[in-house]
DNA sequence: TCTTGCCTTGACGCCGACGTAAAGGCTTAC
DNA sequence: GTAAGCCTTTACGTCGGCGTCAAGGCAAGA
């Protein structure tokens, strides 16, 4: 099998193949005319990494589960390093969603506050007003930053 | 104040300072020599931009405070285009949080049926060790990035 | 023979929010 | 006078995971 066709049959483009095999994963065979060579093994290695990348894994954290289909497991994440990597990533998404649930109370908690704040603030009269004034706009925001 | 004193005050850098002058936030006066002056005003638009930023709010999620503040208004939440915001992030923050919390209980599963295919897999013997061999190890991860 | 459609390598572009270096000017202290 | 410590602008580097273009080689069908 070919680049391409591994490619379609993964889901993905030829040039992240490429890019898997620069950075050490996924190594290819060559046919006589230098063309890549693939077979299902490596297609089961691919969607490994396909998978773990959908769940946000960074590419160096899926080599231990290539290493370990590579060393002829049947599945890339019964090796310790793979479940240690499992282990890692479940503690860093619980950080972080604890973080993103802290953010979000703060964030809801701001918004009734200024909700409350804005909703008094108009019944008194339309003094200040949201829009920037022409002349408070035009000036400083149209230097610079041409590029 | 000059920008250095107004970086320290903010806790931030001078570079970062001249990075929003140059996206349009924080316009700065001069004084004679060239150098920029800003006031407690200004302190205040950078407290509220650093204070979004912290919340994770990408820079141009941050002007409509900065216009709201610049228009006059005490704080910088209170108007629709700020409230609209805080409202979008909020939604963004559920989505996310529901995502992550997706993943990790596929990531938590994963882990779990790793474990125990893993502790079958020992005591059957040592036939596929998770160490790459040798052979398998310097070959294909030899090629390519010199870089 | 020519076109089509694969494949090859090399290299620059992108995004966001800056870090960092280079080269030079101003002010104050000694 | 000169050294220190501010400040100025310009511009390249960072990180991850590729996208996209350029220039050319190989194989197969009309």
């Amino acid at each position: 099998m070919r680049i391409g066709e591994l490619a379609a049959r993964a889901g993905t483009t030829t040039r992240t193949l490429r890019y898997y095999e620069s950075r050490g994963l996924l190594a290819a065979r060559r046919t006589d005319n230098g063309y890549r060579s693939y077979d299902e093994a490596d297609l089961r290695l691919l969607q490994q990494i396909r998978t773990l990348q959908d769940f946000g894994f960074e590419l160096e954290e899926t080599r231990p589960f290539v290493d370990c289909l590579r060393a002829g497991h049947p599945a890339g994440d019964t090796c310790p390093a793979s479940l240690a990597v499992y282990r890692r990533k479940l503690a860093e998404l619980d950080a972080l969603i604890g973080e993103l649930g802290a953010v979000r109370a703060q964030v809801g908690a701001e918004l009734a506050r200024a909700e409350v704040m804005a909703a008094a603030e108009i019944p008194g009269g339309p003094e200040p007003r949201c829009e920037l004034s022409p002349e408070a706009t035009g000036g400083p925001r149209s230097e610079g930053m041409t590029r």
